[in-house]
DNA sequence: CGGTTATATGCCTGTCAAGGAATGGACCAT
DNA sequence: ATGGTCCATTCCTTGACAGGCATATAACCG
C-alpha cells in the first residue's frame, strides 16, 4: 500500500538529507531550511511528504514545529531488502571459497504462469 | 554518486517488481515482458536502468539475453539504512521498557556548526 | 489589538521520466 | 539468402513532481 509511497518518499535526495539531518537530533522547520539550502515553502513541502508517510512526527513548540524521526517505516525497508541481503551475503561466501560454478543451469526458465 | 542513481532505480514499482523477478531466477527478457504486463520496449528500457546501476547483469544466450540478479549495489542501500536501523531497533527496545542506556543522552542538542 | 516570527498552502512553470508505436539490429533455422 | 524471433533504441506524447513566489494561518510579544 504505502509501499510506493515509502520509495517515493525516499527516492528525493533532499528528503534523504532531511531525514539523515533529522536522525541526528529532532529539529525545527528553520534549522531544516537553512541545512538543505531549499526555500522555506519547498522544504516544508518535502517535510509533508514524509509526514505523509510516517517518517517524520511533529511536536509543536510554541510558534516552532520541531520534527522528529520516526524509524518505524524504515524497519519495512529492512524487510524489503532481507532477501537480497541473504543473497549478497552469499556471494561473499562464493567469492571466499571459490569462483567456480557448477553448471548452474538446472533451472530450465519455464513460465511459472 | 551512483547513490541517487541507486534510489531512482528502485523507487519505480516495475523496476522492483523485475529486481523481485530475478531474485527468484535469472530469466530472459521475454519472459519478464510477460511478468510484468509492460511493452517490450518499456521492459527493455528498465531493464537499462538497472543495468546502468548494476543492479542487474546480462548474459548472452544465443538470441536471448538472460537477466541476472547483482545484488552488490543493494549492499550499498543496506549501509544507508544501517544507522536507522540501529535506531529502530532501541525504539523496540524502548517498548520493552527496559531503558538501562542511561549516559546516552549525553548529547544536549547543541548546534554542531 | 497590531506587529512579528514561524510554518503551511496555492498557483505557476520548467523539467524529467515513463509508456507506447515504430524501427533497427543481431541471431538462428531452413 | 530469407524469413522469423528476440531484444534494443529512437521519437513522441503525456503526466507527475520539484521549486520559487506570493499568500494564508497560527502563535508569540508588545
Amino acid at each position: 500500500m504505502s509501499d510506493a509511497a515509502l520509495w517515493a518518499a525516499l527516492a528525493d535526495p533532499h528528503r534523504r538529507a532531511i531525514i539523515a539531518l533529522l536522525l541526528e537530533r529532532p529539529r525545527p522547520v528553520g534549522e531544516i531550511v537553512r541545512a538543505c539550502g531549499l526555500s522555506q515553502p519547498s522544504t516544508s513541502k518535502h517535510l509533508k511528504v514524509l509526514r505523509e508517510t510516517g517518517l517524520v512526527r511533529v511536536r509543536q513548540d510554541a510558534q516552532r514545529r520541531v520534527y522528529a524521526l520516526d524509524p518505524a517505516p524504515i524497519a519495512a525497508l529492512d524487510a524489503w531488502l532481507a532477501p537480497y541481503r541473504k543473497l549478497w551475503n552469499d556471494s561473499l561466501d562464493a567469492l571466499g571459497h571459490r569462483l567456480d560454478e557448477p553448471p548452474d543451469t538446472a533451472e530450465p526458465c519455464a513460465p511459472k504462469d
